[in-house]
RNA sequence: GCCCGGGUGGCGAAACGGCAGACGCGAGGGACUUAAAAUCCCUUUCCCUUUGCGGGGAGUGCGGGUUCGAUUCCCGCCCCGGGCACCA
């Protein structure tokens, strides 16, 4: 249901092709959105407003969004919600004097690409730029002050070229390796996905539960570069969020490599295991090995040989959803083997159990039942003894243990010979230093974060630029043959084999060996989007260099990125890999930096009628609608009004409304106004205090009490019909213009300035006028409110004290003097009889 | 289970430890108008009390605590959303 303006939209145009400067008076047309929207996207097109100049701005200030993957269903209104929001920020920085620069492109390769083309039966290769070709035209209508001259797509050969040579300079630097290793295998993609992408042991793009496959893989060495992954995250500036979300990722554990050794008839040998307890060793009844560990086969007794042969062979078939989710009851089987407790010198048995994850740590395990709920329950099934070594205050040795005791703050040691007494920590270092005095111990690091893979058994990426030769070996392609041309193939499936579909293709894959010229064989695997997003920012700034990744000169103004805002869902993922190239390219020399953001902020999510959007629930919020419907200036303002930024926020109907008016409302008062005359000194008062609020809360992305603020200046502006002047409402329109960025060109013209509003003045305020004369103070009687009272600014504390003393209302609850007066200046006074 | 968020009117939400509910939606009433739209004005947390003016009390998921004063800080719970999940 249009509002009111629609049977005047026709007149409302004209007027505005002949409105000419400082025609305002004559003839007021009323707003009309889709006209303004127009003439000014068009304009800003013309002009090339959003274009700066890279070469010699003075301040730049990079403005980066999260670019969108170009989806068949067109631009999401969470798009239009998180590059809304980025854009008030960029165009904000330009109003303080900045060169913004906000670049935007597509994230166009990758599995949901393909899966989608392979659904609708259309080739990548036609689907994608269609898709992108939609995507363009969504967010020109959102009115991004997007610098469309260097656009890019990830799909672009002159982009990807980089991005294989990217991949190469891991592999100079030994960060790129071949291993074959357990992989999660995703059934229904049929490729490989990293453990990122594994939701819930289920495939994050489709939701088909992974399996586990060992295959031939790249993975890049993200693991090498943990701990400064890790501590930089104590200084980068980044949502708090965010970097909680990473270090857990990274996930750090200290703790120490215990060795076993193996008793006869294997002795000699030894199984190293790898605990955060070392203090609980001396309750360490047996020694627990994942079915995979090397070691299984050479500790296993000839008697207990089939049974653990069959348990590991179950435990090989069973994929990694049923093991790692679901039922997690404990399964093992006793090896016949044991090994000497270093600590007490006594035989343990050792198990192997699939509760102990060959990933992780050395893939075996010191149990300690007494003192860990895992070890314990195990233990519980199995009849293996329990020993407690740790007892809390008031607890002994012989206090039974009805759980396992974990808490390692408040205990003491407890049946572990010399150290009986010392704290958990205390004997933490003790007992690591005693161990490794005897060469059986050492204080380690560990992380969670396993090494990227990043080949994909797909069609839709870029090609890994290596060459098998039969002579040579695996040979890097050299950088001037680069970029390896994805191939049009028609028949792009990926099949079951674990092969990727360009290996069907030999015409492709058969070429000269780079170092012999003998015929070899390319790679045929493709790599993982989240390379191609790892550094697609850097390239921004130099898409018209086709020699180089990105030019030096560029870099030097651009990067790092100022500002970066984009969902919390790559947290992880794209965030971390980011980070992990960025750290690379800077070891090799070729930046100077080696963290590439110097802000991020994450921001929330948009929802629904309380649930996520999603094709399935039909409540997907379509955002052409509702920029026919209100303009892209409604829109956008009022996303921004719905709630706090980075919390995101229910998108309903109802309060849109809301914001329109405040837009019609600042159209009328631009029309209205009076120039002569002085303007109002209390609403000027106000004026001053609304421009330092705003300033305040759009620098730290408080667009809601952002906008609730305008929108009270603009109640008091209006209040009992007056007519505002002219100096009362210019500002306003500033302020108003990152949100509404067409509306407020608009006007701006029509206040008489030839130039685009961006390229005017952020309005300053006066402090002095910022602060009001006269104020309230409100007077409480034991913490109690009980009067106001209007007083002037600086009053002291004696003067308010004898005039609240005046008020029949306050002066009833005396008695005696005071006990005690609180006095906040400006605020309260509080007294205390 | 662990780690993050969050819980405030009919609704979306505000609130440096200092007048809880700004701003907006919705609802009700009024002015202007032949009428409507637009615009402007008033009311809108709950309970008690008062003919009215007004007065009193309770109230930010629950229970404690610190403080002159707590939505805000501390302790212990409950509920909702998200992430991680046998990580030794």
């Amino acid at each position: 249901m249009p509002p009111h303006h629609a049977r005047h939209s026709s007149a409302a145009r004209r007027n505005m092709t002949s409105s000419t400067p400082n025609s305002m008076a004559a003839g007021q047309a009323s707003y009309d959105p889709a006209a303004v929207e127009r003439k000014w996207q068009e304009r800003w097109r013309v002009e090339r407003t959003n274009s700066p100049d890279l070469d010699g701005a003075e301040h730049p200030f990079y403005q980066l969004m999260m670019f969108p993957y170009p989806s068949a269903e067109g631009l999401h209104i969470g798009n239009v919600f998180a590059f809304t929001g980025n854009d008030i920020h960029g165009r904000f920085q330009r109003l303080q004097g900045h060169t913004v620069f906000e670049p935007i492109g597509f994230d166009a390769f990758g599995i949901h690409s393909e899966n989608y083309a392979l659904k609708v039966g259309i080739h990548p290769m036609e689907l994608i730029p269609r898709n992108i070709e939609n995507f363009r035209r969504q967010l020109r209508r959102v009115g991004l002050m997007v610098d469309w001259t260097h656009e890019l797509s990830t799909t672009d050969p002159p982009y990807y070229k980089w991005t294989q040579w990217i991949f190469l300079k891991l592999l100079e630097r030994g960060l790129a390796y071949r291993g074959k290793a357990a992989v999660n295998w995703c059934p229904s993609c049929k490729t490989v996905l990293a453990n990122e992408q594994v939701v819930n042991g289920a495939c994050e793009r489709c939701g088909t539960p992974v399996g586990q496959r060992f295959l031939e893989q790249w993975f890049f060495r993200i693991t090498e570069y943990a701990p400064r992954l890790l501590a930089d995250l104590d200084w980068i500036d980044w949502s708090e969020v965010t970097r909680t979300a990473q270090r857990n990722w990274i996930g750090k554990s200290e703790g120490a490599e215990i060795e076993f050794a193996f008793r006869a008839p294997m002795s000699g040998a030894s199984v190293r295991v790898f605990t955060t307890r070392p203090d609980t060793i001396f309750g360490a009844t047996y020694v627990v090995l994942a079915p995979e560990h090397p070691l299984v086969d050479m500790v296993t007794t000839a008697s207990e040989q089939r049974v653990v042969r069959a348990y590991v062979d179950r435990a090989a078939k069973r994929d990694l959803v049923a093991r790692k989710t679901g039922d997690r009851e404990k399964t093992g089987v006793f090896t016949g083997g044991f090994v000497t407790n270093p600590a007490t010198g006594a035989p343990v048995p050792v198990w192997v159990a699939d509760y102990v994850l060959m990933e992780y740590g050395t893939g075996a395990i010191m149990a300690v039942p007494g003192h860990d709920e895992r070890d314990f329950e195990f233990a519980g099934r199995f009849g293996l003894p329990i020993v407690r070594v740790v007892a809390a205050k008031g607890e002994g040795v012989d206090t039974p243990l009805a759980s396992a005791y974990t808490d390692n703050v408040g205990g003491r040691l407890v049946n572990s010979g010399q150290f009986d007494g010392l704290t958990v920590p205390e004997g933490k270092e003790r007992i690591v230093a005693w161990l490794a005095g005897r060469g059986a111990a050492k204080a380690t690091t560990t992380y969670r974060l396993h090494d990227w893979t990043i080949s994909r058994q797909r069609y839709w990426g870029p090609p890994i630029p290596v060459i098998y030769c039969d002579e040579c070996g695996m040979q890097a392609v050299p950088e001037k043959d680069l970029p390896v041309v994805l191939p049009y193939v028609a028949d792009f499936r990926p099949d079951d084999s674990g092969i990727s579909p360009l290996a069907r293709h030999e015409e492709w894959y058969r070429v000269p060996c780079p170092e012999c010229g003998k015929m070899a064989r390319r790679e045929t695997d493709v790599s993982d989007t989240f390379l191609d997003s790892a550094w697609y920012f850097l390239r921004y700034p130099s898409t018209e260099f086709e020699d180089r990744a990105f030019d030096a000169g560029r870099t030097k103004r651009w990067l790092p990125v100022d500002s970066y805002i984009g969902g919390n869902e790559h947290a992880v993922l794209h965030l971390l890999y980011t980070r992990f190239v960025t750290m690379v390219l800077h070891d090799a020399g070729y930046l100077n930096f080696e963290e590439p953001f110097k802000k991020f902020r994450a921001h929330g999510l948009i929802i629904r009628d309380g649930a996520k959007m999603s094709k399935t629930k039909g409540n997907v919020v379509n955002p052409d609608e509702y920029i026919e419907r209100w303009g892209a200036d409604t829109l956008r303002t009022y996303l921004m009004y719905l709630g706090p930024f980075d919390e995101g926020g229910d998108f309903r109907d109802s309060g849109i409304s809301g914001v329109k008016r405040f837009l019609d409302r600042l159209w009328a008062s631009s029309h209205e106004m009076r120039s002569d005359g002085a303007p109002d000194d209390a609403v000027m008062r106000k004026l001053h205090r609304t421009i330092r609020k705003v300033t305040e809360d759009t620098a730290r992305l408080s667009y809601n009490t952002a906008i609730a603020a305008m929108m009270e200046y603009m109640n008091t502006l209006r209040s009992n019909e007056r007519v505002p002047h002219r100096a009362e409402v210019e500002p306003l329109v500033q302020l108003v213009a990152p949100y509404a960025p067409h509306v407020a060109d608009e006007l701006w013209e029509r206040l008489g300035h030839p130039d685009t509003i961006f390229s005017s003045r952020w309005p300053s305020f006066d402090p002095s006028l910022a602060t009001e004369e006269e104020i309230e103070v409100a007077v409480q009687v034991n913490g109690k409110l009980r009067g106001t009272l209007r007083v002037a600014r600086d009053v002291t504390q004696d003067q308010v004290l004898a005039a609240a003393l005046a008020v029949p209302a306050i002066a009833k609850f005396a008695s005696g003097t005071p006990k005690k007066v609180i006095f906040v200046p400006g605020r309260l006074l509080n007294i205390v009889w």
